[in-house]
DNA sequence: TGTACATCAGTGAACGCGCGTTCACTGATGTAC
DNA sequence: TGTACATCAGTGAACGCGCGTTCACTGATGTAC
């Protein structure tokens, strides 16, 4: 069963060749271009110069291949954040290589959603649905998903000395917060029409101030509860986007 | 003109009543309980015991409802956020004012994101569209619109030496991002399915990475980009939610 | 105070649209003998 | 090596859906005389 369907995919002369794939591509051109409201079957199946009904030979319903093109939007954003990553300068000393990495994740997502705002929404376009696994579709080049980039960068602080072990727990959520939400300003609210040179301020400003927020050693806040074990959310292995 | 539609609006034996707001109340209510998506013309007048067309004497388009709908949902967030200020206890310390300020403004925004999802997403639902002004529709009763009662909350913190003046301009932004990103997630996003007691650490925890990035004083950061008047974005009085 | 009239809020019917999804089919492909 | 056959990817036609929006209308209301 599975070395026919292997067999068949690399058959390039078949009826359509690779359909599954032509709609895949198709989707990822759709929601690009308007987020995951324009991924439809049926322009889907137009742009493969297909009929509208042969996608269900290969996607079960439209939010199937929906699902499909957001692991693909999941995985392109890992890919950008990589891409930050890998441009760091190499240095000894780990608090630097700790900051310089939650910079990159930062700038990674940001920019990210700022070139592919439509890929950006599709890929935190949730229908009605839980969590989902850790899978390798939505996963990047290094096989870590965004999420994971992210908690592998606060990893670092706390090897780093920079934040105090008891509040790694749940932190990857509120660095998160930060960038997530100048995304969602920059490209679908009030933020939108700042010229690039603004986008870059306000974004090395947010940074500093998760830095700074993250790093800094806790004042005495009377609101302030410290995180423990028990009370704290999900298990960051185990949920993801 | 205005005086006729003034006293046609008084009268309520007329056709409808009032069919301009049985409409847009049916509109909050489809958003409320479906986002933007589920504001139509068809359903806001099948609700209102009417036809589809009706609403047209009210309404230029489907989509001059939408925005209606939208500007109340704006104002439903500003009533939400007073009232948590409302229950500041008082105090002589502007230093504690302030914090408890900007905290209060950061719990209404999140609380009334999850508590009503639906209306939170219209709010900043944007079709494709410029900044809207700083319309008396979109404000509390204290007729300040959310982001001006953030601004408010900034400027305590100036007042109170807590922020130094020269990271005042564009504040609004980073502690906007904050919370809006952690509400997206929260209702939207992977923390959906987090227990009550969950949210409110996590939002504990966010506050003070906030006030913390906000207030400490800059250390030496050679990625850092001090903010100047010349080359920072959108001047906060104009533009709005 | 009563009557003719203008206004205009809501009606009734219909349009075209794109969508997801179904059904029975067909005909090129790969395979078994 | 050649022929019959089974598979199954893509076809053709059609369905029902809800939507926004249009048109000509009607009849209760308020007003002018």
């Amino acid at each position: 069963m599975s070395q026919k369907k292997a067999t068949t995919a690399k058959r390039s002369t078949y009826r359509h060749g690779d359909l599954a794939r032509a709609l895949l591509d198709a989707g990822i051109d759709l929601a690009r271009a308007g987020g995951p409201q324009a991924v439809t079957l049926r322009e889907a199946t137009r742009r493969a110069g297909v009929v509208p009904n042969a996608a269900y030979r290969h996607y079960a319903s439209r939010d199937a291949l929906l699902q499909a093109v957001r692991s693909a939007a999941l995985a392109a954003l890992a890919v950008a954040i990589e891409g930050q990553l890998a441009r760091l300068p190499a240095t000894d000393d780990p608090a630097v290589l700790a900051r310089a990495s939650l910079r990159a994740v930062g700038t990674g997502y940001v920019k990210f959603a700022c070139a592919e705002p439509g890929l950006f929404r599709t890929a935190f376009s949730v229908p009605d649905q839980l969590q989902g696994a850790a899978v390798p579709e939505k996963a990047g080049n290094t096989g870590l998903n965004p999420f994971q980039l992210l908690g592998a960068a606060l990893d670092r602080f706390v090897d780093a000395g920079l934040l105090p072990r008891q509040r790694r727990l749940g932190a990857e959520y509120l660095a998160w917060s930060a960038v997530h939400g100048l995304s969602m300003l920059i490209i679908d609210g009030p933020l939108r029409g700042l010229g690039s040179n603004q986008r870059k301020l306000v974004l090395q400003n947010l940074l500093d101030m998760v830095e700074r927020g993250l790093s800094e050693p806790a004042r005495s806040l009377p609101n302030q509860a410290p995180a423990s074990a028990e009370n704290l959310p999900p298990d960051p292995g185990r949920g993801t986007v």
